[in-house]
DNA sequence: CATGGTACATACTTTAGGGTAAGTACTGGT
DNA sequence: ACCAGTACTTACCCTAAAGTATGTACCATG
């Protein structure tokens, strides 16, 4: 990558290392720890609020909807809700979303070759996850 | 993936999540937004600090240095100073480090894909990218 | 009344991450 | 003196992200 100017004012460079970088392109849209987790969860297919928080046990009500309003603002998924009561809403990825299926399934796979050196297994097969 | 006890402590259970979803281990490890793109620059071969400060402009010398810290912890990079003034000190990645290279280009082809499409195009073609 | 279900919102607090500035130690050049 | 190079460290501050607790609205059941 080319050098930009250099200043200390990161955050107002951030708007264009993107465009120098593909992999801080993708940092902008998945960065973090929970987006790509629950990016994974939405291969298996669309799902609603209640099944996502089980899916993933350990993150707040609060933050899975923040994440997940950020994806929607960031097209990475969908959110269709019934007018109806009690509510439904369905979350589903995009296609852009989908096109992510190749970058969280190199993770999962680094995921099962790591743990397996480390001594670390996995309670399931990795056919058990979503695809 | 399973429920496993519902508690709001959740950094209490961050501790064993990984084990349930290959995706949350590999954000264990190089979640955020920096490591990632740290790492990518190391594809390409080890770098001197320099050069890796050179390579990623909008990060601070303060952050690049702590990211390296955690990346060395996790052994995903190796380390090598050599006993000399000035300093002369080399980051690599390790074998588990470099078996990431799999993730790295899964983002930076979905970054090129997803740019194309919406109108964004990087300043360089791919092959310019570290591989 | 309580609990369960659905999917959130809000207020306040705590934690984590990042930024700025100055510094360390050594060498060499202007 | 200053600046350049090498690779960090430390103190303080600010912002961002996450956590905790409580609430919303509606319906059904014990």
């Amino acid at each position: 990558m080319t050098t930009i100017k250099e200043s200390s004012t990161i955050q107002a460079n951030k708007q264009l290392a993107y465009q120098e970088c593909p992999v801080t392109y993708v940092m902008e849209k998945i960065g973090g720890y929970w987006k790509p987790i629950i990016l994974f969860q939405l291969l298996s297919g669309p799902k609603r609020y209640g099944e996502l928080k089980r899916a993933v046990p350990t993150i707040t009500e609060k933050v899975l909807i923040q994440q997940l309003k950020q994806l929607e603002a960031d097209q990475l998924i969908n959110r269709k809700a019934e007018p109806v009561i009690p509510p439904h809403v369905t979350y589903s990825l995009t296609k852009s979303g989908k096109a992510l299926r190749d970058v969280l399934w190199a993770m999962a796979n680094w995921a099962a070759m790591d743990s397996k050196e480390s001594g670390k297994i996995f309670r399931k097969n990795m056919k058990d996850f979503p695809g």
